[in-house]
DNA sequence: GAAGAAACCGAGCAATCACTCGGGGAAACG
DNA sequence: CGTTTCCCCGAGTGATTGCTCGGTTTCTTC
């Protein structure tokens, strides 16, 4: 039990969070408002404004508990592949992110809402820059990027990426959503590839 | 004046999509609400439940004006340079796609709406499968992919470039807006290649 | 210009949502 | 046990939203 070590307000807090991605994933992000959340919990709504100074708060805590979750998995499935092609790199990052987008159903409407401008905007583009700046680092090692176009060039890869991966999963068929995953790789393959050599010789 | 040809109410219907579109740029998808939108277009809210059944069918036929007008130009403008090489095909296409969003800045909002589970998620499906179909006969004949191949690619791309360039029209410094829209063409570039060449030969 | 149809009006309804607040209970000290 | 501190409750509030409906205006057709 992970209650021993927690103080007590870390762990509601922590059971708030996981009511709100159970919302997420069964009603969609408009199906999320606070009083469902605290249904769901099972606790009162002023319980989680007692947590929470607001909806938009606990949604942004959210996406950084999500946010992060996500890069250690996808960074401890790289790193276990150190040392192959860079091919081989991408694949196992990318497979990794789609498994996650499976596991956490929940966490492609948060991502997804919080590219669009409202509340969540600010939160979305902190976790934007902060998925630069890590993935960033693991490119600029990987790729002998600067550290400046290494940022971009990750903000790009993790967006497009996010973006074939969300259409994947949403995809209730098994062999059409592993066909569509393939094509999230062929598409950081083929993106980091033009990144590295700018021009290839031959075009067929 | 388009007015004369056009029948009353095609008219009106067209301008309660631009009020819908001016809205939605300036306040993003949570600020437009039915009340605003008559308001903006300088109706009565009865008026625009006269010409759509609901808020929904509204949005649906704006994400579908929105995205036959993409489809258009995108479409011209790699008419126009076809028969140069493929990089250069996918720059102009991918930088008319930037284009487009940076003229109709509701489109990513709506298009990002239509991602999520919702309302607008069958609409949304509904023309990312038009996508596919439409620029996937595109690919087909240029790149000498079947038909059903063609069209899942044609989805990851437009899926790939489109999250890029919403990342890129977000940010209000030209320059970085330049340097992301040039990293949209190259997950472009690099995607079609990968699709064309599975396996190239050299890795550095 | 009469009659019918189509378009338009806008106050208001029902539902929903984020959030408040006054009070009660459990745990941690002495 | 007493007291302080933290945590929790949940009915209620005010604001917002999608949409309705009875009635008026504008167009079309003869």
């Amino acid at each position: 039990m992970p209650g021993r070590t927690q103080p007590r307000g870390a762990r509601r807090r922590d059971a708030l969070l996981d009511a709100t991605a159970r919302l997420l994933d069964a009603r969609g992000y408009d199906g999320v408002n606070t009083n469902a959340i605290a249904a769901e919990a099972g606790v009162a709504v002023g319980t989680v404004y007692h947590h929470f100074p607001d909806k938009q708060a606990l949604l942004g805590a959210l996406l950084e508990r999500y946010g992060a979750r996500l890069f250690a998995t996808v960074a401890a499935t790289v790193a276990a592949a150190q040392g192959r092609p860079l091919d081989d790199l991408v694949d196992a990052g990318v497979r990794a992110f789609a498994a996650f987008y499976l596991r956490e159903p929940g966490y492609a409407q948060l991502w997804l809402s919080a590219q669009l401008t409202g509340p969540l905007r600010e939160a979305g583009e902190q976790w934007g820059a902060r998925f630069g700046d890590e993935f960033g680092a693991l490119f600029s090692e990987t790729l002998g990027l600067p550290k400046a176009r290494a940022r971009e060039v990750a903000l790009a890869f993790v967006h497009a990426v996010s973006a074939v991966v969300t259409v994947a999963v949403a995809r209730p068929d098994k062999r059409a959503r592993a066909s569509m995953i393939r094509e999230a790789v062929r598409v950081g393959q083929g993106y980091l590839r033009a990144v590295h050599s700018p021009r290839p010789r031959s075009r067929r």
